[in-house]
DNA sequence: CTGAAAGCGCTTACAG
DNA sequence: CTGAAAGCGCTTACAG
């Protein structure tokens, strides 16, 4: 099966190449109609497709930007991912997904191997490693949108939850529910990963502003595999938590298995509040109160935010940071 | 920032644009290491980074692969697609992500568009329209797999759950649990979607296996939008069910919304058996007895019958249909 | 061991 | 209204 070129196209309608290069951008401004006509009928004929390939080695335009995330597999990836590409769609672009999982270096070849493809673009979860190769993509007035994390010492556009109101919002709903003895439950802090450590301080602004002592003890990190433990720790504590914040779902997910194991009682044992919207808050029991994030329109802001830096050549200077507001959906965990 | 190209590094090297690009290509046999080591620090200096586009314009490989998914956002697919990446990634292959939504439009320009960037396959979950289209890319030998769907008259490796098994096993550790007035829910029947017709088959062997009367009004099937309804009309029968069997983590859903709005017991009003493993089956009270796919070797199967079809240059014509085992995750729900 | 030349499949001033 | 020519940035026989 020969590939048909536009070369094959001009010969067999008796035109030139550049003609049919005409027709196919639709200029058609001062084309004959016949002519017109005639490398219709051609193109059909023949089944000729333009390779998109060589147009973009021409126009320095791939219409396909990359998007790096932590990985896929997280529920907030996967809707941000999916409202990036609703709206890389209606622009005829397409979007290479890659999986960094909190790899620096994993991070690294993605971003060289989407440059050498010429991507017009990239949005990443970034991992915070990599700031030295990201500075001179930002320096080369690369595209590039950041989402879900800061990282300090680079100037660009960054989008992100509003992560301290959320901890502030999760812990005054306790407040007023009547609680006051208010665990924080997050994955580590080490590498200082943007929405863990906002989370914390929104924690602790609550806390503050509340005027509730704040109690060390009732900060607990740590990874999955210590989590069970930690919580043990946390709920045998002499003078014990009455309600806890899970400041992300997986977080969550160690609570509600620690709760079963035990077989305590949501609410009236412990009180329970999620940040991260989860698929089963509403069939739990009891309903889960949680805080969501507006992942789409977040992924949304992160693709116009890129198309808009794609589009306009000059250098825009002006790397913002835009949050999001997160949303208290009250149910009966607390 | 002005683009250095291969011609730029030559000339500073000193040497031609063949040298250079026999070094990129490591292909040293013949090269003076003198004359090597002035490349590469030219590469260096220079800051050149090698435009993949021109080089898969000539070499007719752009190592990208597109998948199309019907969307993103359902578990299963996200599992797929991160198996599909990993393994991607170890060849050095990058994937665009494409959400079909079922509508076949949407496919097809999607797959018009993958091809012209010239991906070097495609893997696919068929919407079931678009069958004159794949078949022509087949014709062309052109690489494609099907997962989870399977299309007659499209001759091409297809990677599927075996859903009959799903079901029958399900039916039969209801069975052996004690149940007999055993219904199945499911998402609706038209278009004739693979894993919904043959879970169904399998349901419908099942019960004949274990002798059990068919009866047609235990066989519901319906749009999420309409399920809440379906469900209470199945649970006022005359003769109810008591238990019943989700052939998908949806539909489970709706039956748990349902399940929860009336305050039913599980497993005591009502056994519950769900084909899909949900994230929330452990912390779930009672715990869910699903009926796991294993979605990431699904995937991994996908990704290698590409790249062995990308790898190999003749035609070799054995469509295959590669069946998974479901796996049954006994817990309390039934 | 290295270079000149052609070519991959397009687009785009420019000329007529 | 249309065509010849150059060029995008590589690779690859082929010659020497």
């Amino acid at each position: 099966m020969k590939k048909v070129t536009i070369a094959d196209v001009a010969q067999h309608a008796g035109v030139s190449k550049s003609t049919v290069s005409q027709y196919l951008n639709q200029r058609y401004d001062y084309m004959g109609e016949q002519t017109k006509a005639r490398i219709e009928e051609t193109i059909n004929v023949l089944g000729y497709r333009p390779n998109i390939l060589a147009r973009s080695l021409k126009q320095k335009s791939t219409t396909t930007i990359g998007v790096i995330v932590a990985n896929i597999l997280h529920v907030f990836s996967t809707q941000v991912i999916r409202a990036i590409e609703d709206v890389c769609n209606e622009k005829d672009f397409h979007v290479i997904i890659c999986n960094a999982d909190n790899q620096p270096e994993k991070e690294k070849k993605y971003i060289e191997m989407l440059r050498a493809k010429q991507v017009d673009g990239i949005i990443a979860f970034p991992t915070g490693g990599n700031v030295a190769l990201y500075q001179d993509l930002v320096r080369e007035n690369y595209p590039i949108v950041f989402i879900d994390r800061l990282i300090e010492g680079i100037e660009t556009n960054t989008v992100l939850l509003d992560n301290e109101k959320a901890a502030f919002i999760a812990v005054e709903t306790l407040v007023k529910n009547g609680y006051s003895k208010i665990a924080l439950l997050s994955p580590p802090f080490e590498h200082a990963i943007t929405p863990r450590m906002e989370r914390l301080n929104g924690y602790k602004n609550a806390i503050q502003e509340y005027q509730i002592p704040l109690n060390e003890e009732y900060i607990v990190s740590g990874k999955t595999s210590e989590m069970q433990s930690l919580i043990e720790k946390l709920i045998h504590l002499k003078d014990p938590p009455k309600a806890i914040l899970a400041t992300n779902d997986h977080v969550l997910m160690e609570l509600l298995t620690y709760v079963k194991k035990k077989q305590m009682r949501i609410p009236d044992e412990i009180g329970v509040i999620g940040i991260d919207e989860v698929s089963f808050a509403d069939i739990y029991s009891p309903s889960l109160t949680t805080i969501a994030q507006p992942s789409f329109e977040m992924g949304a802001k992160a693709a116009n935010l890129l198309f808009e830096r794609i589009q306009t050549k000059e250098i825009i200077n002006q790397a913002k940071v835009y949050r999001f507001e997160p949303t208290l959906i009250e149910r009966e965990s607390c």
